[in-house]
DNA sequence: AAGGCGGGGGC
DNA sequence: GCCCCAGCCTT
């Protein structure tokens, strides 16, 4: 009964004592909401959808208004789409209540407008997926199936202090697994509950020391006092596109100036064409326009004005040099090589400056694989 | 596996 | 003002 659970050091009376805790708990504390004085799988199905990515006092009174408009599974099945729209108006992710009503129809086609009883047949209802058909099956036929939301995530990851990422779908089910054993199947609806409402208000994300629950004796990392680490959560972290220009900077004698990338770069330390994002359409671009970055940045390193011009025109520097892209985990740069002569002698210019150099791409100057896709590129070109 | 959905709450 | 939010569907 308990062969995942043993392995936590949990043994069968260390459960039950973790269940009576929490459901004595629950009984003495739990929250007065409309659809919990009612075991009517209709409310309690309504209620669990609106209750997705939506907080309870936002809820109650949606709820209220919707099962008296709409108080069966025929009504909804045959409600008109405005009128569902209107009584859904300002919950938000509209899909919901579009998809309760295509689930309602098909509850009316194939299961005689009965909400049917088991969780295969619960999670073939349009809307209806792993968190909702728990919750319903739980709460209405006392299905023993943990409804793992957000809440039973964190307070079990913190419970067990489990490192699992909660964000990669594979961890779902080193959490299911401990649930499933967790859960009291006398009273599995309760014990969902309790677990959200625990999570909701007590182990909530940001209480770590969480003195008046009442399950601490139980929670390793209120113990341990380890609760901020969990859960684990891999920041997701979406990938931004950058349009960048990169100067290959030649004087008269051929020398090229590269710069190293500082601390507070990507690719540290490492050698490059010097860098700039931008934000000017490259097609229409004047010749002033491009170049000003690379002033600016050559006024801030004191060396003043230089007689700088592009090589190429904007539109022919657009067609001869093809953009590089290089995708980094988080960000996309989308570089532009700009050729540029320089009148000025490199050499004598950069000489006792820092992190400046015309001879990188040697042994003594590592560049990415990003520069060399630069060098690659303007090679290609000039061969 | 990633992106879209919509509004509210936390910081 | 920004960031985040674990539910489900679609791509």
């Amino acid at each position: 009964m308990t062969q995942v659970l043993a392995k936590y050091g949990w043994n069968d009376q260390k459960v039950k004592g973790f269940r009576a805790a929490l459901l004595d708990w629950y009984d003495q504390n739990k929250r007065d909401l409309p659809w919990r004085r009612t075991r009517n799988p209709y409310y309690i199905w309504i209620s669990e959808i609106m209750l997705q990515q939506t907080q309870v006092a936002t809820v109650i009174p949606y709820f209220e208004r919707f099962i008296k408009a709409l108080p069966t599974i025929e009504a909804l099945a045959n409600v008109d789409e405005q009128e569902l729209l209107l009584l859904w108006q300002g919950l938000g992710y509209y899909s919901r209540a579009r998809n309760l009503k295509v689930a309602a129809q098909q509850i009316m086609e194939h299961h005689q407008g009965q909400m049917p009883q088991t969780m295969p047949e619960l999670l073939k209802l349009k809307g209806i997926g792993p968190y909702t058909a728990a919750a319903i099956g739980s709460m209405a036929f006392d299905l023993v199936e943990p409804a793992i939301d957000g809440n039973l995530l964190r307070v079990t990851a913190r419970i067990f202090e489990l490192d699992a990422d909660i964000s990669k779908p594979s961890s779902r089910k080193i959490f299911a697994e401990i649930l499933y054993e967790l859960i009291d199947p006398e009273r599995p609806g309760d014990f969902n509950q309790a677990m959200m409402d625990l999570g909701a208000t007590v182990m909530t994300p940001t209480n770590y020391y969480p003195e008046d629950s009442p399950i601490k004796a139980y929670d390793q990392s209120f113990i341990n006092e380890t609760a901020a680490l969990y859960p684990v959560k891999k920041k997701k972290i979406k990938n931004t596109k950058h349009q960048m220009l990169a100067y290959r900077i030649q004087d008269l004698k051929g020398s090229v100036l590269y710069r190293q990338h500082t601390a507070d770069e990507l690719l540290t330390g490492l050698w490059h064409y010097p860098i700039f994002e931008y934000d000017i359409v490259l097609d229409s671009a004047t010749e002033d326009e491009l170049l000003t970055p690379l002033e600016d940045y050559f006024e801030q390193l004191g060396l003043g004005a230089l007689k700088l011009k592009l090589m190429m025109n904007p539109s022919q520097m657009i067609v001869a040099l093809p953009k590089v892209k290089h995708v980094f985990s988080h960000r996309t740069w989308n570089l532009q090589v700009v050729p540029v002569q320089l009148e000025d002698d490199l050499q004598a210019l950069i000489a006792g400056s820092q992190g400046l150099t015309t001879t990188a791409s040697d042994q003594e100057h590592p560049i990415s694989t990003l520069q060399q896709k630069l060098q690659a590129r303007w090679e290609g070109v000039n061969r």
